[in-house]
DNA sequence: ATGCGTTCTGTGAACGCTCCCAGACCCGTG
DNA sequence: CACGGGTCTGGGAGCGTTCACAGAACGCAT
């Protein structure tokens, strides 16, 4: 980070001040909007602001205020998920309504590397946020560690595990991975595969372990293949690995909907029907479950409420309200591709 | 934007200078690893600093040095974009992969109302960040004009129309078009129609001209569609007006993946073969183009390099040198769909 | 006249840091 | 012994605001 200081100083409150032959008390109160200045002052500040090109230097006003106006939101994924998951997006849009709405910045801050991370974290830390809301956290992020330990007002999308106490707003990933492979055991099918991912996260955890509790006695470890990412690619080499270990296979349940219609291109590529041949179930609802023939049966998720709310629990915290954990409904939405 | 002020009091370098029994300068040179501080005064000021819980308030340090080490990356799409385009999240991790190196923070601003516009306009000009990359930005955008009037160092990702003078990197859409329509009349085909996308921005309406021109006598303006934005959804549709419109179309330029990849479906869902009864093309060589069966062939657009020469142009203008526009190569990704 | 409440204005004191200058100290050299 | 040069430390000034307080000016009732 260098500079060549060359920019060209800028008019401050002293300049509109000393332009409309006022002080920077006047001026402070006409640029915020108070009471108690008269339309003389107000018009002569007006108009020594437009002469003078003036505009409010926030960093200062930051500094005396003890805030920012900003809230964090940090996405901590690896590349490729960035344009994969369509939750991210719901998630990011569904913060900022409800920051936007409270008058608050919403700034995205994206880690890509361990030098982002440490840099985030100094970010988080400088006062240069009111809060912050982190999606999809790991299990020892140094990030949530920083946000504990300063004590920044957070709240996680996903509830982290093995980090106590901090709000989190989330889905009961394993019940509806339990209902959505129960639906699909009710169509008949006894042969039934998961396409597991994202074992490193919460969801990717709680979501094999629903399916697992779902298949009870049916359960055979040897039809659950793991991959690193939810990802369309994951699907399709998942689902051709799960045909090779079981060419009978009559049902799968895919980590999510990307996977699922991973897992469908690569099921039709070998002439099986589906659902006749086999059923597949996705995870997310997002545009992928429409998107596909046949469109996908699928868990209906709230990625904007989670957004939201997540969002209003940081606001919570900045007024001191209280801020418990929320666990949001998800649905089944039960489509043709099983 | 309220507050309830209750935030315990931070720790500041004064009271890690009397732990240490030093001065705030002594504590200053060691928290920025500057010389001329004894092996003593560097210990006694580290172990201070962990028992009072000191981390540096940098909103104090950046007024002082008047500069935020941040560069803002301004994304203006509506909605649903955010999930469709690919782009987007190459740009944003191109952009990062550069100013993480030069140990900038890249804090990414999303507009999704008037009034968010309004916000980021003054968080730009209010000194948090040291510059901007502006993505999408349309026909008279206020941040454009806010970013013109402060000076703010700015580079536009794509040519906006009518912000003259302003830095900006960019593909060349109307070339590109052009040249992937040549390449599907080269295969033969007579009855070619566009599904055009997104013409209040430069990349829509270059792609438009583009295919116009490639047309030439062959061009029939009945054969065009017009949609606001890239999604599928909008090429699905657009196929299948298109097809009411001319049911022996032979080929098809989509404006996107994303829309190709609904025209796709569209066409196969009347029974059509892709390529054999119709052609079709598509841009950006998203993942969308690999996805679709056949495969899609495109219009190769580095997305990446994008996000990266935009954010090193913003770089060469805080370090004073200069930040020439720049046009990048794309190249026709010939594949099975046409 | 005096007092009181309201409106309006100016100013000193922060906010927490960096920068710079002055001075102390130490060492080796002429 | 004086001197120059390097190393180390302390502290004043200043970044551009907001905030609280003091005081001026005014009208109105006592």
């Amino acid at each position: 980070m260098e500079s060549t200081r060359t920019r060209i100083r800028r008019a401050t409150i002293n300049d509109v001040a000393s332009a409309a032959g006022l002080s920077r008390g006047t001026v402070s109160r006409v640029v915020n909007g108070e009471r108690y200045v008269s339309e003389d002052a107000k018009l002569a500040v007006e108009e020594a602001i437009l002469k003078v090109g003036y505009v409010r230097n926030s960093v200062a006003r930051n500094l005396v205020r003890q805030q920012s106006g900003a809230i964090g939101l940090i996405i901590h994924e690896p590349h490729s998920l960035l344009f994969e998951d369509p939750n991210i997006g719901s998630i990011l849009l569904g913060a900022n309504a409800v920051l936007s709405a409270a008058d608050y910045q919403l700034v995205t801050l994206i880690i890509d590397s361990a030098r982002d991370s440490r840099r985030v974290a100094d970010y988080l830390q400088g006062g240069l946020v009111d809060g912050a809301v982190i999606v999809s956290a790991r299990e020892s992020d140094p990030i949530a560690l920083a946000v504990k330990n300063l004590g920044v007002p957070a709240a996680f999308v996903g509830h982290p595990p093995g980090i106590p106490d901090i709000p989190y707003v989330a889905i009961d990933n394993a019940a509806a991975a339990e209902a959505i492979t129960s639906h699909l055991l009710g169509t008949g099918r006894t042969r039934v595969g998961m396409i597991a991912c994202a074992l490193d996260r919460d969801s990717g955890q709680d979501r094999l372990a629903g399916f697992k509790a779902a298949m009870g006695e049916l359960f055979d470890p040897e039809l659950v293949v793991e991959y690193p990412l939810y990802t369309y690619g994951f699907g399709l080499e998942g689902m051709q690995e799960l045909l090779r270990r079981r060419p009978d296979l009559d049902g799968v349940f895919a980590a999510s909907d990307a996977v699922a219609a991973g897992a469908m291109t690569a099921l039709q590529e070998t002439g099986r029907q589906v659902p006749g041949d086999v059923g597949i179930v996705g995870f997310d609802d997002s545009s992928w479950a429409l998107r596909c023939r046949p469109q996908l049966s699928t868990v209906r998720q709230p990625a904007d409420l989670l957004g939201e709310r997540a969002a209003e629990l940081v606001l919570a915290q900045i007024r001191g309200l209280p801020s418990p954990a929320e666990v949001l409904e998800t649905s089944v939405m039960w489509r043709g591709s099983a």
